[in-house]
DNA sequence: TAGTGGTCTAGACCACATT
DNA sequence: ATGTGGTCTAGACCACTAC
């Protein structure tokens, strides 16, 4: 789960709580104690402890009931929250035989009629192309195609490709990443996915396309995840808005 | 996108802000006004405001920006906000060719080793099951199995399943959903797909697997989704979370 | 009746962007 | 310096649950 640190309180108050969820402070079934003593333990108000709070509801922690309590869920159920905007590198570090990543080409290009409409770019506007696949136990199943718009990453390396793209575009160029539409769909396969994929026989992928846009509602990105059909899985948790 | 209609004043600013947006009041790229003068203009607090709209940024009508102000979106990039938990008939009601719904199957059952994992059943628990399909075009392109727990939906009908069940839940029972987890993962087909299905030559089919939660966060509904691959769509707008 | 969470207020101070 | 959104406070009243 991507959690920044920041100094607020509710947010350290949230994590807080993440943690004695997670050490077994709070079982599943146990009640939170009220949202008052609450704030009189870490001496503070009301309305940051409901903060708090609605943070671990959105993130499936706990359950508030009105009139009783906020009761801790079973987040064994909802195992791997990938819901979002979890990044690859994010997901395959909690896996036990964690994946490789080869990068296929990266290219800086000038973007087609299809790079223009999906990234609304300017005409001639330049682009990074990154190609990687990865691999998991010895098979490409994944083949993750990015583009990023060079007037926002002028730079772009092989080494950073083979590690975290998002760690450098956070950590290094301070780019904040706020929200994306994905679209799931399953299409054909192309040369593309039978050069670089090992398809054992499946003539079909599919395909997650990402828009990322930043803090300033700039978009900034677009992805096309190819995963092969029998290694595809997504996990949601929706939580209906109040 | 589902919205209750509560005399909150959080929330009839945000649909009154909705409507302003959806009728081009304020459009794309526009700065709503400030903080300050919604609160003023709507004669009420800020934090009032503030909620409102961290609502429709949630629900990705603008951007907040620290500093400069809230930003209009362009909805038509996120078209159908179809992420989350809005059910099939709210789903298809916005389609120009609307789908049919044919129930194949509506039986009173004991659940079988595999429902009593996947809804938490006790011994001998009582189940309603629901098989139906959705006919577009005339092609019957996705099986829907629902399992409702008895002690929970006590009466289900053909005519109730043929409509929508979820408008049964809400307006008849007054059962309130909370939340859901959905796993997305493709399948070889079954002979159910095969019998129910037309599948076009295709042996694979994408499976929603949908777990259903109320406002006490029991659970109440198992669902299986099964999509015929170039039929499966699905839309998922996600905001890092604050 | 007492305790819980949900809404709302009128202020305060802060961090950031613009001029 | 001014204006913006982000955080935080100390209260208030309400709706619901439990006893």
């Amino acid at each position: 789960m991507v959690m920044k640190m920041k100094e607020n309180k509710y947010m350290s108050i949230y994590q807080n709580i993440v943690k004695d969820v997670k050490r077994g402070e709070y079982k599943p079934g146990d009640k939170l104690p009220s949202e008052h003593e609450l704030a009189e333990h870490y001496e503070t108000s009301r309305e940051t402890i409901r903060k708090s709070l609605n943070l671990l509801a959105q993130n499936g922690y706990i359950q508030k009931i009105r009139g009783k309590g906020s009761i801790v869920l079973d987040m064994t159920q909802f195992n791997l929250p990938i819901s979002g905007l979890v990044s690859f590198k994010e997901l395959s570090k909690e896996m036990s035989n964690p994946p490789k990543t080869k990068v296929n080409e990266l290219t800086e290009m000038e973007g087609n009629a299809f790079l223009e409409k999906v990234l609304e770019l300017s005409p001639g506007e330049k682009v990074w192309q990154v190609v990687r696949s990865r691999n998991f136990d010895g098979e490409n199943v994944i083949l993750d195609k990015d583009y990023f718009k060079k007037s926002i990453v002028e730079q772009l390396t092989v080494e950073i490709c083979k590690n975290s793209i998002y760690e450098y575009l956070e950590k290094d160029l301070g780019l904040i990443i706020s929200f994306a539409k994905k679209e799931f769909v399953v299409e054909k396969c192309t040369e593309e996915d039978y050069a670089y994929l090992d398809l054992k026989g499946y003539d079909h992928v599919v395909v997650v396309r990402n828009y990322v846009y930043l803090e300033d509602a700039t978009l900034f990105q677009y992805t096309e995840s190819r995963h092969r059909l029998d290694k595809f899985q997504f996990v949601d948790f929706a939580r209906r808005e109040k």
